[in-house]
DNA sequence: AATCCGGGGTC
DNA sequence: GACCCAGGATT
């Protein structure tokens, strides 16, 4: 039996009963595909199950403000997904008529879609006999032709996504695609995979060799920057801070946060007062102490970021300022959110 | 071709 | 602490 049939068969033996596997709908196919986009299945299934009640279809989703999906995308990570998540669904809506284009050509234009996910969709919800080529079918692949070119290598790229369509079964594509992830996922595990139980352990090189620990072969170069960021939680009188939405290129982009002093390492009190005038140009304040007592280091893929919170008192009435109370409804990164949960004035 | 972009699970 | 996750965009 060659290697897509037993990925067929160990498919329809195995694979879990995920919220998107019941439709081929492609609105619920692309949302779910831009959730997962280096995101585990666990973590992403209550985030599509929020959306697809808020927004049912992706005129809804269209007609929503940046904010709003912000808002129910935060702690998932990587917010450009959701801004181009929104972008995209306008363009559908919009220029589309609400329809989504069925080649694997027309969706790559879309932004947020690339080669996997314009792969996927078309697949599944086409039936377009496109390859997909994730983080699952890179160590499968890897592993079970043993192959020790770098997969994040461009040549890599290249090699494992011909090497897919070779062996893809194009009349079941639908399954077969999601066959070989699922496989990856549970059966090939990156960690510990279960090769007592595999049904292609008689064929598998990396299994005859003893190096399935050593696949897939990865170029790695994570070079870590720690920060040093200060925030400014003003409060006023009457219960009122400030927020900034953060804008330009880099982490965050769109989402709230505090006034933010960064600096070149840690700073003190009074370097905090210096700055202050700086920042935001107000009378002076009453009083200005350390929240956190223990260090904050918020750890992000490239960055560790060594965050201190300051609150900064004053007698008098902010201007543009927000209720404390009313903090939650803004779109906020887990290490502004995990604060406000905390926070007590 | 390299780098950037999050947060969380797992070992 | 290191690695990885149903990757894509930017430089």
């Amino acid at each position: 039996m060659n290697f897509s049939r037993i990925i067929l068969e160990w498919y329809e033996q195995n694979k879990r009963l995920l919220p998107w596997r019941r439709t081929k709908e492609p609105y619920r196919i692309w949302l779910s595909e831009i959730m997962l986009q280096q995101t585990r299945v666990a973590q992403g299934i209550p985030y599509y199950m929020k959306f697809v009640e808020a927004f049912p279809k992706v005129q809804d989703l269209a007609a929503a403000s940046e904010e709003q999906v912000l808002k129910l995308w935060q702690g998932l990570g990587y917010y450009s997904r959701a801004r181009n998540l929104h972008a995209t669904a306008k363009i559908i809506t919009e220029k589309y008529n609400g329809k989504f284009p069925d080649t694997y050509k027309e969706l790559l234009q879309l932004k947020g879609i690339g080669d996997y996910t314009a792969s996927a969709i078309a697949s599944i919800c086409f039936g377009r006999p496109e390859a997909v080529v994730d983080g699952n079918v890179y160590r499968v692949l890897a592993r079970y032709y043993g192959i020790d070119l770098p997969i994040n290598s461009s040549e890599g790229v290249l090699y494992f996504k011909e090497l897919a369509k070779d062996i893809m079964d194009a009349k079941n594509i639908r399954d077969y695609n999601q066959g070989i992830m699922e496989f990856g996922a549970l059966q090939c595990a990156p960690k510990n995979p279960d090769c007592g139980s595999c049904p292609l352990q008689k064929s598998c090189v990396a299994f005859a060799t003893n190096s399935i620990d050593n696949l897939p072969v990865k170029i790695k170069k994570n070079k870590v920057r720690n920060r040093y960021f200060n925030y400014l939680v003003l409060v006023d009188e009457n219960k009122q801070t400030l927020l900034q939405q953060r804008k330009g290129s880099g982490i965050w982009q769109n989402l709230y946060e505090f006034p933010l002093l960064e600096s070149e390492k840690y700073i003190d009190q009074g370097e905090v007062a210096g700055n202050l005038k700086e920042l935001v140009s107000l009378q002076e304040p009453s009083e200005i102490y350390l929240y956190n007592e223990s260090k904050i280091v918020h750890k992000l893929s490239h960055q560790h970021l060594h965050t201190r919170f300051w609150i900064i008192t004053f007698e008098s009435n902010l201007e543009n300022g927000i209720q404390i109370a009313e903090l939650h409804k803004y779109p906020v990164p887990v290490l502004i959110a995990d604060f406000i949960k905390t926070f007590k004035i």
